[in-house]
DNA sequence: ATGAAAGCGCTAACAG
DNA sequence: CTGTTAGCGCTTTCAT
């Protein structure tokens, strides 16, 4: 195990103070003799120093840390959305420390008060399930915080906070769109021509937009959407796999998961019982994070963009740095439809 | 925007030393009477104070984080086995900071030194692949390291170093086994007897293990794995689909997958061809981390069991911090079979 | 151009 | 039983 050189090790070797080594090292505009400063640099870097952060974060009041508390890393969005910023996030030299709510109220608020004691400069927050329920005392956890927040991907009320997000409202408008365009496309055989949803019944104020999107986006062109082409699930594969039944049984011959893994479920259950995707039924889905862990996906489907959504957050904690006092502000990426092989016609 | 209180401020408000304090909220067995200690609790907590965490690692030397360095956390595997050490790790009050290192040397260095300059405790490091063929460098890089470090899974060769894994031999003869008792459990059609496999060409000490346990096994029990019957795979869900085709030709009708994704994929494309599994194949894979991540799976595999290994990784570090000049230890997790429904007769 | 000194917030001796 | 003192390793005035 390597031992830990201090500056002021640097410094007794060179024969100057810690003083100059600090200033040198951190680049600072003095003026220092260019023998010296090229003496301590080389000093320094055949010692191997490496300045010790919790010391330099007690000083500067900045840790180059940055929380991120998601609900649970094991869902592939998330786990997507921290590569994504841990790879912005470096480039800045920053690093990143991740926490897990479990969709906890209570986890989440100590969460909250532990990562910040850990000094971190900024945190990311994906408000836990229970949290979106509760804003009132999620707003006090926030407001007591010793560092800046932003809220991620749910955008809770948000007016005392800065947040970035997705527009899924208009996710579930370009689902709508393509599936109405597959509709004109080809006429179904009877018993297929009906459109309809697999969608999720929550508080996080995602699921809910996408719906809306999607419904209004279908009334507006004149498409019916009826009570029995809606069926429940609940972001899980076993839940698309399960709505398959209902849905063919009721003529759906056009569907729109609200995301991919549903989708997936929803496909899979469709072949077995011996029909075609997307001759017997088109599939988009939402997301597009599959082909990241290797998953090989060639499902229409309405992308995130999780890359341009870590860019955002960076951006917008970036600026809330420099400007602590700015109002709070919200934003929101686009998504897209990504075109691949489970939309009939299109 | 909460505002920092420190311990001096409580110190004032009650109007005794700081260092009181101090050892007070540490519960130190100090005898300090117990009407002191009772108004420092209660004003403490009601200020909402928070100790700083980086002013206390300066002092004690120990931050109550650890450092996690994967290849990849979009893999499911890795960023399963974060949310792992992050449930056990949080129990000690410990947080984890995780970095990706791409599998690139370059970059696992520069992860290594900055993460040990955040002053964590110990660091677990699954060594990157360009790692794996450069153990010198590696060892390098660990030893100038001023914190324990622990391999995890990909055990290099590691006598100066702890290190945690799972017993991948172990994994393939399992993977043989059953294979083997399936082909026992019902005679094949023609053209459907013989055993093969997908796996992967790595310097990564897995792959290759896992391949060797396989093809003992089924040599000791004298089942013959034949040159065409193997098919290189990379570990995406894309290589076992394409594996299929090749393997169905030669006549193969049980095969060992090194990775559930492949598995997958493989099962897509025999199922595409219109035929059954396991009727027509049997399919083992390896990992069973799919339904951690909502997938369905209804795979026979062979199980890591991620939570022993990550408690496994806690246990050996806390001896480390506990002993450490004792010497280094390597640990094997055992896999085991998980019987589900795409092996033909078991 | 460089060094001395103060202090970030906390803990750990040591006095009292 | 409690307060004072002295740093941990670093940055940052302010003198020199």
């Amino acid at each position: 195990m390597g031992t830990r050189v201090t500056l002021k090790d640097v410094a007794a070797a060179v024969g100057v103070s810690p003083a100059t080594v600090s200033l040198v090292l951190n680049g600072k505009p003095v003026r220092i003799s260019d023998e010296r400063r090229a003496q301590i640099q080389k000093v320094a870097s055949s010692m191997r120093y490496r300045p010790n952060q919790a010391a330099r974060a007690l000083v500067t009041r900045r840790s180059n840390m940055v929380g991120l508390v998601v609900p649970d890393i094991e869902n592939m969005f998330f786990s997507s959305l921290f590569k994504a910023l841990e790879d912005v996030a470096i480039r800045d030299g920053y690093s990143v420390i991740v926490a897990n709510s479990d969709d906890s109220r209570e986890r989440e608020r100590s969460l909250i008060c532990g990562v910040s004691a850990r000094g971190v400069d900024g945190l990311f927050l994906v408000p836990a399930l229970q949290s979106c329920a509760q804003e009132a005392a999620l707003r006090r956890d926030v407001e007591e915080c010793p560092c800046p927040v932003v809220f991620v991907d749910r955008l809770v009320d948000s007016g005392y906070c800065d947040g970035v997000g997705v527009d899924n409202k208009e996710g579930g408008r370009l689902a709508a769109e393509v599936l109405i365009d597959s509709l004109a496309a080809g006429a179904r055989d009877a018993g297929k021509g009906r459109v309809g949803c697999v969608c999720v019944e929550r508080t996080d104020g995602i699921s809910d937009l996408r719906f809306r999107g999607f419904a209004d986006a279908l009334a507006k062109a004149g498409v019916p959407l009826d009570a029995e082409c809606i069926v429940k699930g609940d972001y899980r594969y076993s839940s698309g796999y399960e709505a398959a039944d209902r849905l063919l049984d009721a003529g759906v011959g056009a569907v729109f998961c609200e995301n991919d893994l549903m989708a997936m479920g929803l496909r899979r259950r469709v072949e077995e019982r011996g029909l075609h995707v997307p001759e017997d039924m088109s599939i988009v889905g939402y997301d597009d994070v599959l082909p990241r862990f290797g998953l090989l996906n060639d499902l229409t489907t309405i992308s995130q963009n999780v890359d341009a959504l870590a860019a955002e957050c960076w951006s917008v904690v970036r600026e809330r740095f420099a400007k602590p006092k700015a109002p709070a502000r919200t934003s929101r990426i686009q998504p897209h439809l990504v075109t691949r092989s489970t939309v009939f016609g299109v």
